[in-house]
DNA sequence: CCGCTATCTCTACAAGTGTAGAGAATTCTG
DNA sequence: CAGAATTCTCTACACTTGTAGAGATAGCGG
């Protein structure tokens, strides 16, 4: 679907994370969790949660005194959003600038490399049945 | 150098790459050029240039009358900046997991992904003689 | 039943961002 | 020179983001 491009501020970024790995869960929960990473309190935590359900990017549900969460964004959509802000604004919508930007700037292993060539590799034939490189026997 | 990751908002974004585009050049000139794209008014933009400044994104040099900017981080600088948000955040800096959203996100042609695969390979050449610093081969 | 303790709700505030108007100053131009 | 056009400076304001304290409250242990 990729609904509305999905953008996340850094404090969101570092509760939603925190909310995928562990949801459903309580306020006090992600608090505990993000303190030795940020220090913040239960009130800041607690805030940037609910501003988010107000945003869409949680979903609050109560239960008694508990109020639960959930992520209402998959990561995917969350980093796809953060991807398209990238390309578009600093690439101007251009894939190579982008991934040669990204090769200059991150040392990059041999090994990271190869995975890169197998990624594009993959998606080439994913992509469309495609047989001038019979190589590599069909993935299924 | 890579001082500070750059970070631009929206706004910024849009002026500086007039900047790059323009430099040197006046508050009112980005601002007619702007017009057709943003409607914003001198005021805005020029806020927005001034306040640039102030963060060391772009330079001004008053020449009598009229101020004269320029930028103060180079397009590359920027772009590094925004794409090592992006790694950061939503991919936790790991290159393959980005690559693999940009692959499933855009719909990238055939033409696009032998570029690509261009890319790499040129760059696992660039990279491994690692006794040389070949200056002339930067630029596309 | 009554304080603890875990949670919640409300309010606040400084800094940053988007957006702009009013009026001063300067510079043409007739 | 005086009015027009250009550019500048200053101020403002609403909204967002980061950060948090104070006090209400509900549930548990004794």
């Amino acid at each position: 679907m990729t609904p509305q491009p999905t953008e996340l501020t850094e404090a969101e970024w570092t509760i939603i994370k925190s909310i995928w790995d562990n949801e459903p869960c309580s306020a006090p929960a992600i608090q505990e969790l993000l303190f030795k990473k940020t220090a913040w309190t239960y009130s800041t935590v607690r805030t940037f949660m609910d501003r988010m359900v107000a945003k869409g990017l949680l979903r609050a549900e109560k239960s008694g005194k508990l109020t639960v969460y959930r992520s209402a964004v998959t990561r995917a959509q969350a980093q796809r959003g953060e991807l398209l802000y990238a390309l578009k604004h600093a690439f101007n919508d251009s894939l190579a600038p982008m991934v040669q930007c990204l090769l200059d700037t991150k040392n990059i292993s041999r090994d990271e490399l190869d995975q890169l060539k197998r990624l594009i590799a993959d998606h080439e034939q994913t992509r469309s049945p495609k047989r001038s490189s019979p190589k590599s026997g069909g993935k299924a």
